[in-house]
DNA sequence: GCCAACGTTGGC
DNA sequence: GCCAACGTTGGC
């Protein structure tokens, strides 16, 4: 899951309460799609920082909450707003995560050096999305390079 | 700041 | 339903 630490970093998530937070803010239907269908309490994932100096992951979160609306939508003061989303019909949805462990920033130009990661769609050439499926085995191959 | 890649919009 | 135009992402 990519934040841009600008915005939300592996810092802001360690010094909320309870060292959880809403993931809100994916105005994308295949990311929200991952987020709101296959993503259940208990689940794990990479927080990984994007768009700056060091993009990379920087910890491993878990999913604490099921897909819930995404309240920026209804703000008409938030640059997430969405004038087509209603209470009745959320377009935008979070899951809430929880910090289980900050890492070292394993760099992306590193991840890209293993070809056991050659196929994950975080790297795919052109990707864009901000949530990825991680397969098992490459779940287990990047927690091997963080430990 | 550049630009490749891709998603979304909207006219037809 | 097609597809051109436009906007966004995000590494470099």
């Amino acid at each position: 899951m990519k934040s841009e630490p600008d915005e939300v970093s592996i810092d802001d998530l360690a010094a909320a309460p309870r060292a959880t937070l809403p993931w809100f803010g994916v105005r994308n239907f295949q990311a929200r799609n991952f987020m709101r269908d296959q993503m259940k309490p208990g689940d794990r994932a990479f927080f990984y920082h994007s768009s700056c100096p060091a993009p990379g992951i920087a910890g491993i979160i878990e999913i604490r909450q099921k897909a819930y609306p995404d309240a920026t939508q209804f703000d008409p003061k938030s640059s997430y707003f969405d004038p087509r989303a209603t209470l009745a019909a959320p377009r935008w949805f979070n899951v809430d995560v929880t910090l289980l462990q900050k890492t070292r920033l394993l760099p992306l130009a590193e991840l890209r050096q293993h070809a056991a990661l050659s196929e994950m769609r975080l790297l795919a050439r052109g990707n864009r999305l901000s949530i990825t499926p991680v397969t098992a085995q490459e779940w287990r191959h990047i927690i091997k390079l963080l430990s």
